[in-house]
DNA sequence: CCTACCGATCGGTAGG
DNA sequence: CCTACCGATCGGTAGG
């Protein structure tokens, strides 16, 4: 990947962020990158395909991220920690292609959003075994339904997106654990 | 407003929560009400002004709504459950004009977006104030800003928007609650 | 990487 | 509520 196409990658994110996928133009995109619309196509095969890398990307990064955590061996408490900061990690890190994953995914072609269904599934899965494994155990609350509480978590989680200062604060962050931990461990 | 134009909202709100307000065309829109695109236009002022409509129609559920809430004499345990219900009932009745007012807003023109970002801000403060009384009497627990415990209350129902299923069933409601007690009430 | 350009589609208007 | 149409803008290609 050459500089001028990791530019064009990270402004594509910044712009698909700002105006939404849709609204945002190939001549929006070239302007930010100092070139001609045209020329965008000697990096790029389309505006489609831009979207499509950001969201499998950032879908990886979370799949990635929680195959590390599960495989390692810690209290079940503690890996539900390190997913509550693997997501504010990948807020943080990647604070306009976290943005496109979550709201502009529904704009991709259909093999791509099959893709991105199965990606986003798969995470779930996972982070709703963690979660049953925990109620067995007693370390995690039963009454509630291990899929609610990963979708109350996840969800959650959705408003620091953009939010850099609370992202940054190992304090807020450590208010956000103790509002899940309240919630969910016994 | 007449029979027609409130047609054509409804089916804006089905077309705008699909494709995103941008992608969504008048032409597109006309199709589904049954005339032709220009004849849109003896009814409605133009495709901003449709989204501006919703997304105010909505602010004003929300705020009414908490107003309502907050002026009767209940346990403030309870008005947050009924602030909970609120958020999932709007969702209920208003399935497509809620997901437009949560993921189009961006897309308001100018002026409008101000009035909603006031709106919003509005509610949350009444959200806000809410939970500092109940902080300071010690209803919910202090170890959390008041802020941040609006924040991830209200971004945490947000998965519902849309699950039809998920918000017809009393159960799931229940569990919904559970999750928010747990994690701020003493 | 640029100039020049394509067909398609956009929101919206004129006039009846 | 329709036919006919407008200028603007879209994603993308040809050719150099």
């Amino acid at each position: 990947m050459t500089q001028r196409k990791k530019e064009i990658y990270i402004q594509a994110a910044n712009l698909f962020k700002e105006k939404g996928y849709p609204a945002a133009s190939m001549r929006d995109l070239a302007d930010r990158v100092g070139i001609e619309a045209s020329s965008l196509y000697s990096h790029i095969k389309s505006k489609e395909q831009i979207l499509i890398e950001i969201c499998q990307s950032c879908g990886d990064l979370f799949n990635k991220g929680i195959d590390e955590i599960l495989n390692v061996e810690d209290s079940l408490k503690f890996k539900l920690f390190r997913i509550i900061d693997l997501h504010l990690n990948i807020a943080q890190n990647r604070p306009s292609s976290i943005v496109v994953f979550t709201d502009e995914w529904k704009h991709l072609p259909e093999s791509a959003l099959l893709d991105f269904r199965q990606s986003r599934k798969s995470y779930e899965n996972k982070f709703e075994q963690l979660i049953k494994l925990g109620q067995e155990s007693g370390v995690f609350k039963k009454e509630m339904k291990a899929k609610l509480i990963v979708n109350m978590i996840i969800s959650s989680l959705k408003w620091t997106l953009n939010k850099k200062e609370t992202l940054n604060s190992d304090k807020t962050r450590d208010e956000i654990k103790l509002f899940i931990h309240n919630a969910v461990i016994t």
